[in-house]
RNA sequence: UGACCUAUGGUGUAAUGGUAACACACCAGUUUUUGGUUCUGGUUUUCUAGGUUCGAAUCCUGGUAGGUCAACCA
């Protein structure tokens, strides 16, 4: 992950490094990654994670992960275990594994620190009433009647509320700071409210939890993190980060933000991503058409490509879409050098090489990886019958089309060149079989024809033939922006978006497909082996199509 | 009609007062036993009006546009 350091800096590693040559952080810096437990990552976790455990990495800091759990409602351990797992399959290393919760003793104790200094209370106020009297942004807010209780009130009844005498709702504790204050999350905003619900970690001992904005800033003070960094919309929240801070007389930690990342075609927010998996719109939160961590690594993105992407898409303060076509050249670009070739046909029709012998087999050997010699040549069996692809066969091919039809040549890959003397046809129509003869001295490596053919073209020999399952996707959105969708989002998925293909033959070699080696299907695109598969049904998914620069040319 | 954030090609991101560049996308050609890859070239940019300055994408002022904030969510 050793990057050359010429290119220019970020917003964020500029900051850093004025901290750094400012002389502020002698130990180094810390950052943190703080996912809330509530959801599977996706790739704008993914930017977050690049960027904190990044900056770390260049500017020699450590980088904590901490669980944000500070509301028991919706937070589970099975979360913690696949962000965990996410987290490391990127490829990151964190220093310390923690958790707000393990804060919650200290955090109560900071809460008491404030009540004694006149700047907490105990409100008895509903919810609704607390936002009556919020006012809104235009409108100044008014003092709840509640607000000037003594500090030993204060401190008698938040020590009730710890003790559990209170339902739900009843109380809250409230930062004392100002009603009228043009920012809406200085108006006294809570600190504490009760929640009788098990934690996936304290269990019962709790029944008050701390809000975010009292737990987060306490956190990453605690933890001495010298950059905080989060997303724009809590750019609002950093002056009451700042005042807890301040009142507390804490390590000064400080906060920063940058724009999330938004991808075109995809949804990216978790509350959406649930509802896809509630509603059964896709199989899972690893279903691969998710910008899910685990859906991406299932369809066959590597962990490479993406902290690439991570890097390219850059970072900054303003709003942005990225082309989902920059996440597909990543993995292109990844693949294309690590990825072996086979050869698989997915829509076949047979060919038969009629001047071939029966019977006869030969071993032909094909080179796995043309930008990668070193990964050798492997056995591939070529007879007399043969699948091509059904759209590498026109009965009346228009000009440019460099494959085969009544006449024409074409070499078969790794085999021979041949020539298309006649066809069959079924009763509907459709092309039954070919017929071609082959010309002996064209062997691929060895020829001596002098024949020149512009299109070559794959193939599986039938005996030898495995059937497999083929799993296309496409884009999860027919539309580019799903920021303005709301609920009824889910009326713009595409409704191809998956595609099975059942009756797939692959070469023999297949047989060795692992599910962490990608292949290059020729001429088809990049896949990779589903988790669905069993050695007797090959299951796989293809990550990305290759660039078909012929289907472009078609649509002219 | 409050506070705050942001405006650079189709999409992102640089340029830190001194020739607007890089990547993706797109187009053309090259190479190729993958219509893949490679390589070469090309199209397309500083929201607006003023101001400061020898010089402004950059600094200042006004305007315009987009975004965030009024959860006992994070």
């Amino acid at each position: 992950m050793e990057e050359s350091h010429s290119k220019s800096l970020n917003f964020l590693e500029e900051i850093v490094q004025d901290d750094l040559a400012a002389g502020k952080y002698p130990e180094g810096i810390f950052t943190r990654f703080p996912p809330e437990p509530n959801g599977y990552l996706h790739i704008g976790h993914a930017k977050s994670i690049c960027l904190n455990f990044g900056l770390a990495q260049r500017f020699g800091g450590r980088t904590n992960l901490r669980f944000d759990d500070t509301n028991p409602m919706t937070e589970e351990t099975e979360y913690v275990e696949s962000i965990k797992h996410d987290v490391s399959w990127l490829g990151f290393q964190w220093a310390n594994e923690l958790y707000a919760s393990n804060y919650f003793e200290q955090i109560y104790q900071f809460a008491v620190e404030l009540i004694q200094k006149s700047l907490a209370y105990v409100d008895d106020s509903s919810a609704e009433e607390i936002a009556t009297l919020k006012g809104t942004p235009t409108m100044p807010g008014t003092n709840s009647p509640f607000r000037d209780r003594s500090v030993a009130e204060n401190l008698a009844l938040f020590q009730a509320m710890r003790n559990g005498e209170y339902p739900d709702g009843a109380k809250v504790l409230r930062a004392k700071i100002d009603m009228a204050h043009p920012n809406m999350h200085m108006r006294d905003p809570l600190m504490y409210r009760i929640r009788h619900v098990p934690h996936h970690r304290t269990g019962n001992q709790w029944c008050i939890y701390p809000m975010y904005d009292f737990a987060h800033g306490q956190s990453d003070s605690m933890e001495g993190i010298t950059h905080s960094i989060c997303t724009l919309e809590f750019d609002v929240h950093r002056p009451l980060y700042d005042w807890f801070i301040h009142k507390l007389e804490i390590f000064p930690t400080h906060q920063y933000e940058f724009a999330r990342l938004n991808l075109s075609h995809t949804v990216m927010s978790k509350r959406k991503l649930l509802q896809m998996v509630n509603d059964k719109l896709v199989s899972g939160w690893d279903d691969p058409r998710m910008p899910t961590i685990s859906g991406l690594r299932r369809r066959g993105y590597t962990a490479a490509s993406i902290r690439n992407f991570c890097e390219r898409i850059g970072v900054a303060k303003r709003d942005n879409l990225i082309d989902i076509s920059l996440l597909e050249f990543c993995i292109r670009e990844d693949l294309n050098k690590s990825a072996d070739r086979v050869m698989a046909v997915m829509d076949p029709v047979k060919l038969i090489i009629t001047n071939y012998p029966d019977g006869q087999v030969e071993d032909l050997l094909i080179e796995n990886n043309p930008e990668d010699p070193e990964t050798g040549k492997r056995i591939v069996p070529f007879t007399k019958e043969l699948y091509i692809e059904r759209d590498d066969f026109m009965i009346e091919p228009p000009k440019k089309f460099f494959r085969l039809g009544p006449g024409l040549q074409v070499r078969l890959k790794g085999a021979y060149i041949i020539t298309c003397d006649q066809f069959e046809l079924h009763a509907d129509g459709s092309v039954k079989e070919i017929h071609a003869s082959y010309i002996p001295e064209s062997k691929s490596g060895q020829d001596t024809s002098g024949i020149h053919v512009k299109g070559t073209i794959h193939w599986v020999s039938i005996p030898h033939a495995i059937q497999a399952e083929v799993r296309l996707f496409d884009r999860l959105l027919i539309v580019e922006d799903a920021g303005e969708l709301g609920d009824d989002f889910t009326k713009f998925i595409n409704p191809e978006s998956l595609e099975v293909i059942n009756h797939v033959f692959v070469e023999p070699s297949l047989k060795q497909a692992n599910i962490e080696k990608a292949v290059q299907f020729i001429r088809k695109g990049y896949f990779c082996l589903d988790k669905d598969s069993t050695a007797e049904h090959l299951v796989f998914n293809r990550t990305v199509s290759l660039k078909d620069t012929w289907a472009k040319e078609q649509k002219k």
